[in-house]
RNA sequence: CUGCCCGUAGCUCAACUGGAUAGAGCAACGGCCUUCUAAGCCGUAGGUUACAGGUUCGAUUCCUGUCGGGCAGGCCA
């Protein structure tokens, strides 16, 4: 395999070594430069030494290069601006790039540094309270691309669904749901005053009715019909709207391998240990007829009640049970991807783990919270959905939108910052659309690729040094920059990496594209031409699978 | 009042965690289809990176403060 950065790295350790500079291996750092005039890879040492040696930075640089003899993989290195040492690839380096694109096909890019460690990603992990909001999409988005980054990472992924279906908020859903069997309106004064309004809680009651079956999680529920018995409503709205919720994720191109049910912490005695090692280990106190956790050991501003004086568990009671079930089943490392509106809940688990005092580090789980979306139609903003009444549904956008373009529009921007999602942006079918640029790089591709009547081992044959052209080269130097994409994306918790990227190199592709032809009958430079974007077709190929969106061989 | 996130072109967002001339898309203007897919390309215009200090060879990025927006701070979830 090509490791360009190492042997760069390997290059300047040596220079320096020879000159007798002293130097940590760690603080060798290359770079990609933006533009090409400043080369493939950069490094910036002779910045960095040049205080400690007293000397100017551009004299450093060029001690150093004057050290490094001729090597296959660059053409030439460049002393530039204020020290920089810039690399540029040789034709050689760059055909065994191209080389090893096409040859790794759906492996490139992929690294192994998971080593096959069980990770964990948890999200959307919505209350079977309602449908899915735009939010949830969000979530559903950024933690399944997620998913697929860790495993081109390495790492053996789970991706798992938390519902919490044993809260209050439950009880609420089945008053609502028992308000409308009886013919109580939303808008009628003895309606729930915490109830859920929306009309979607009207067609649960009438499936209710009519006696309705669901099978979600191999489990079946028939609904009985009997308006009084609420504990028969609860548990046939929750089946209702964990199924309609699944309906909506699979239409959304997002699977999940585990569903766990909060209430089976409480069935399982889970909850009520955890309260119990933690007081055993001594971290809880008795105030006011409810039990605390001292929370503040660990960080928090506040000590916060385990146990209330009803008797009854805080939300965060269960999590802490639930997290130490994950830990249990052996992940090394969870993400947890939600809302920002959680992020006070990050603390306490934290500390509930820390107090249960089984050795689990202080920064587990990770946490990767997401900031709101708002949605614009007409320039105006839009907040209710005629089915849920207070927000934006999942299932609107996809039927407005179409999977693959709310996904990407979901996925691109990165997670803290918070998005304005523009529906007719969305849905615009034309140049304005983002996902549909990158798609129909793809998509011209394998429209020539098909005319060409080469396969992949004639392409391999390419003569390298007819790729000579200035977009030839940028596009080179992009398709190499993939497999550290991949990395950061990982490092960073941030799939937009992805996204921005995939941009870029479909950008650099249509430049070509338009610059030249491909079809043409010297064979030597089509054979070549045709090697290059066949290795850009693996490439944006494998870059739109790891966000979950389709790459059409045809638009 | 306190904590976290954010503030970049008219709008929506990037900027490879401290690098070189801050980049894309949309909106505006001007060009390119008899040729492999024009859902594309080329060009013009658009900026005191909210503001004020600080750290250093170098700051959109790190630190302090101010202003503005969002979210949290329940014996709710």
């Amino acid at each position: 395999m090509l490791h360009v950065k190492n042997q760069i790295s390997n290059i300047l350790s040596d220079a320096l070594q020879q000159l007798n500079i002293e130097i940590s291996e760690v603080d060798i750092h290359i770079e990609r430069p933006k533009t090409l005039e400043h080369g493939d890879y950069s490094s910036n040492i002779a910045l960095q030494l040049a205080k400690g040696m007293k000397k100017n930075p551009r004299e450093v640089a060029q001690l150093i290069i004057d050290q490094v003899g001729s090597e296959q993989l660059f053409s030439k290195l460049e002393l530039a601006g204020p020290g920089f040492i810039n690399f540029h690839l040789s034709d050689i380096g760059r055909s065994l790039i191209i080389k090893e694109i096409i040859q790794k096909d759906d492996q490139y890019g992929r690294n192994t540094s998971g080593a096959k460690q069980k990770l964990q990603v948890e999200f959307v992990s919505a209350n079977p309270t309602g449908p899915l909001h735009i939010g949830h999409g969000r979530g559903a988005a950024i933690g399944d691309s997620l998913a697929r980054i860790m495993d081109a990472n390495g790492w053996e992924v789970t991706r798992e669904f938390y519902y919490n279906d044993a809260g209050q908020q439950i009880n609420n859903l089945a008053l609502s749901v028992q308000s409308r069997l009886k013919g109580v309106t939303p808008e009628d004064a003895d309606f729930p005053e915490d109830g859920y309004r929306g009309d979607y809680i009207l067609e649960i009651a009438e499936a209710f009715k009519i006696l309705s079956s669901i099978t979600v999680d191999r489990e079946t529920v028939t609904a009985t019909g009997n308006v009084d018995d609420l504990e028969a409503i609860k548990q046939f709205s929750v089946a209702f709207l964990r199924n309609e919720q699944n309906i909506d994720l699979a239409a959304f191109q997002t699977h999940f391998d585990v569903f766990t049910l909060e209430s089976s912490f409480y069935e399982n005695e889970a909850v009520h240990e955890v309260v119990q090692l933690l007081t055993d280990n001594g971290f809880a106190y008795k105030k006011e007829d409810a039990t605390w956790l001292r929370t503040t050991d660990f960080g928090d501003d506040k000590d916060r009640v385990m146990v209330k004086s009803d008797g009854g568990y805080t939300y965060f009671v269960p999590d802490v049970a639930y997290h130490l079930n994950k830990w249990q089943r052996g992940f090394v490392r969870v993400i947890n991807e939600q809302g920002a509106d959680h992020h006070s809940t990050i603390t306490r688990v934290r500390a509930g783990l820390q107090g249960l005092q089984k050795k689990i580090p202080q920064d587990w789980p990770e946490y990767v919270l997401h900031q709101m979306v708002t949605v614009t139609k007409n320039n105006q903003e839009v907040k209710i959905s005629k089915r849920a009444g207070s927000y934006v549904t999942l299932r609107d956008l996809i039927d407005q939108v179409g999977c693959d373009a709310t996904r990407f529009f979901l996925i691109a921007r990165k997670p803290d910052s918070q998005l304005v999602f523009d529906i007719d942006l969305a849905t615009s079918q034309t140049n304005e659309n983002p996902v549909y640029y990158i798609q129909y790089a793809h998509a011209r591709i394998c429209a020539v690729l098909n005319q060409s009547e080469l396969g992949q081992d004639q392409l391999l044959q390419f003569n390298e040094v007819l790729l000579s052209t200035k977009h030839e080269h940028q596009l080179i130097k992009r398709l190499s920059e993939f497999p550290e994409i991949i990395s950061l994306a990982a490092e960073e918790s941030s799939p937009h990496y992805i996204a921005t990227f995939l941009k870029d190199l479909a950008g650099d592709f249509h430049s070509y594209y338009n610059a030249n032809k491909f079809l043409i009958d010297d064979q030597n430079i089509k054979c070549a031409r045709l090697a290059l974007i066949l290795a850009t077709k693996n490439v944006l190929r494998n870059g739109l699978q790891l966000l979950g969106v389709s790459a059409p061989n045809k638009m």
